[in-house]
DNA sequence: TCTGCTATTTATAACAG
DNA sequence: TCTGTTATAAATAGCAG
């Protein structure tokens, strides 16, 4: 999809993939974005950079951050390139868009976390967790506690239908 | 990108949804995987079809679902076009084959669902489980009933960042 | 309804500034 | 290090079986 074919392993070279993995998270969520658009379904995407810092997407939520970077192109920060009356004003006015634009972007991505985060829940603990006595929270304890084990192993493959049953009747 | 442009909104025609869904949703899933192995990154996509059935996808987590999915072509349904001494017992194998594959593509879906949940335990229960005392399970109730109920009420939008910046510094 | 086939559109690897 | 461009690889819309 460039312009030469390029094998499926970690990319080595750190530089190389911080872009390739902004590129490409940003490809992903469009995707994403597109398929919730198209087919009015519900979707969320969490992924931790190179870097680990979290990236997420959701939908419904706020409108997608795809959609805002790509189609705002007259958003653009004003140039220094016409009158010279303007020059230190624009500047300061750059910082201040700079600014808002980045708290813009984590309050858009922390949003989208907690819509993650909301789901995953929705997951794990299907019925109204604030009814929860002492006893069904210890028995939640122990039942994170199998499922990250069987997970950590990795030992899981075989005897995964029986192990997997038991979650699904939570659902 | 097929043999013609598409409009960005909601096909209309149920069949055509459907179809549009399980393929994009594969595609989806594959850049996922190809971004998680490119760039050594963490993911997690969990998305609802237009039936509502959940779909995942994780990494770390079990082998990805589409390449199970992708690569099996030899798995097909034997169809009685041949022999008829078999007629009576190439349709109870049928049947055989059929409950076998509807219980594995059930394992798969429950194992990546399995995976999904394992990754949203990470992103929202940071630390090992099993070395939380009662307290700590209190206190993650209230944390966890507090999101519920900003996200039930939607009445977040504004005050969100608040919320959210808590959310965010347990990362 | 599901799988496979291509004409096309879209994503992106390598470059360039 | 970030942003934009371009040649090319990859995804997929509409069909066909």
């Amino acid at each position: 999809m460039g312009r030469r074919k390029i094998e499926m392993k970690m990319v080595t070279d750190r530089s190389c993939r911080q872009v390739t993995f902004s590129k490409r998270r940003t490809g992903l969520f469009k995707k994403a974005n597109e398929l919730a658009t198209l087919c009015a379904v519900q979707i969320v995407i969490v992924v931790f950079s190179p870097g680990g810092k979290p990236f997420s997407f959701g939908n419904p939520g706020v409108e997608p951050l795809v959609d805002r970077f790509t189609n705002h192109r007259d958003h653009q920060l004003p140039r220094d390139n016409s009158g010279r009356r303007s020059e230190r004003l624009a500047e300061e006015l750059n910082g201040i868009q700079k600014r808002i634009q980045v708290e813009k972007n984590r309050g858009d991505a922390l949003e989208k976390a907690l819509a993650a985060a909301a789901d995953c829940l929705d997951f794990l603990i299907p019925r109204a967790i604030e009814e929860m006595g002492i006893e069904e929270l210890v028995e939640m304890r122990r039942r994170l506690t199998n499922l990250r084990e069987q997970l950590d192993g990795r030992a899981m493959e075989m005897e995964a239908s029986s192990t997997l049953m038991l979650l699904s009747n939570r659902r």
